[in-house]
DNA sequence: TTGCTCCTCACGTCACGTGAGGTGGC
DNA sequence: TTGCTCCTCACGTCACGTGAGGTGGC
């Protein structure tokens, strides 16, 4: 049988068969004076028990070995491969998830998992638009540059906030902070900690986010000096300036 | 920021910063005099969020797309990615299946699906160990040469047989008529047929699978040509006498 | 000067797809 | 002779990994 007949019979392209018999998977071919490859009835046998496997996820490489075995026993590698099927199962359903929140959501795709439901309340808190990018892009940094836990104590932080009702007000009096410079008067910088001291001493377990406590300090100090450059200089010098405050305040009544 | 130090708050490898820029996803890097590469805090943000949607798994060509997008408007990217996400775990799923079923069957990892039980009644059936090879190959061959609807006929037809608890019989029966030859005697193959019948007559349906037209007659036609080659043309001969001998009681007495 | 970092090719991975360019069979 | 089939390179896919070989910075 030459290859034409015989990869349709097999149900696979000339040009799977060459590469099974390059890579040594088919083995032995026959070939004619003409130099054409004459198959038989021990090859299709060989090519009708590569498709069965690889159909059932296994590489090339596997079915080679698992060719050359005994043949009966090849429960090891069933038990390799559906491990990693398994693995691959869930790594696509925690994508599908992510998905599925990201668009019940309403946010953009690159709004980290943890932070969505902070994503969605930065953007209905009414700040303007370029502070809800800063703000957004915070988001994207801190995630990237924290580690897990450090993340979950951030996520309950900003979820208790939530929860509160008092996350968009937070994030309007951090858009001040934001507006604040080396002009602007003490007194109206007191009046904003004033106002954020009561709203971050409702939420349990303040304390150590606060006092950058909450994961892997070095990571933390990365953190803190990325978002020092995202911000720029002076408006963190600023934020700098009545977070003090806003620490004095809380040590001092809470 | 050099390629060292961006490439640790990036999270990737300098390999991966060099591959992104070669196609064009990190444009515009400002290079030194001396032909080091300068990174911004821009920079970063967007390989953060390359780290985003990839992590959800976006192709890099999409990610470009998006990235270029007024970043709002990617519901559309987010249905796609989820769609197909679903055809790949409904694939893993299957193959999983698959794979259960055949450690449970304890049968060898090329099995076809739907044909399991069967394999696992030919191994229980007794016949000597070379015919069981052959039968099994059968099968392999059949699965791949048919199309879906004649499968699921057969899978009907064996499945009532076993369910009948005849299988194993019919596959005894069917290791003897392998055993004649032309010198056979035609008593000894009408006793064949006269066991052979009554056990097919059993089967619902068997009219269709006997007079092979349950399914594309082309297929049919090819399969019976290979199943020819693959029991070699004495004993595949032998096997339609005493087929024609089974058909004749058939349409004689059922 | 030494050790560390940076740079650019360029091949390898995985399972083939897709021409290109030339020859055999009927 | 024409059209179909067969053959062998060899590049392309996807997202980088992994040396190799050479240079800049401190």
């Amino acid at each position: 049988m030459n290859s034409g007949k015989f990869a349709k019979l097999a149900g696979v392209t000339p040009r799977t068969l060459r590469h099974y018999r390059n890579i040594g998977l088919l083995r032995n071919v026959r070939r004619k004076d003409n130099g054409y490859y004459e198959y038989t009835m021990s090859d299709l046998l060989t090519m009708l028990r590569i498709r069965s496997l690889t159909s059932l996820g296994f590489s090339l490489d596997n079915v080679r070995d698992i060719l050359e075995e005994t043949s009966s026993e090849n429960g090891f590698y069933l038990d390799d491969l559906d491990k990693e099927l398994e693995k691959q199962i869930d790594r696509l359903k925690q994508q599908r998830e992510a998905i599925s929140l990201l668009k019940a959501a309403g946010v953009s795709a690159d709004t980290p998992a943890g932070f969505i439901r902070v994503a969605e309340s930065i953007l209905k808190s009414g700040i303007p638009a370029d502070m809800i990018q800063i703000e957004l892009e915070s988001l994207l940094i801190t995630y990237h540059l924290l580690d897990a836990d450090s993340l979950n104590t951030l996520y309950e932080y900003f979820g208790s906030l939530i929860d509160a009702g008092l996350f968009e007000e937070y994030c309007r009096l951090g858009a001040k902070v934001c507006e604040c410079d080396e002009n602007t008067p003490e007194s109206e910088k007191d009046a904003l900690a004033e106002k954020i001291a009561p709203i971050i001493a409702a939420v349990p377990g303040f304390h150590d986010v606060m006092a950058d406590s909450y994961g892997d300090p070095a990571l933390i100090k990365r953190l803190n000096s990325v978002l020092r450059m995202h911000y720029g200089e002076k408006v963190y010098a600023a934020g700098e300036d009545v977070f003090h405050r806003v620490l004095k305040l809380l040590t001092d009544k809470y």
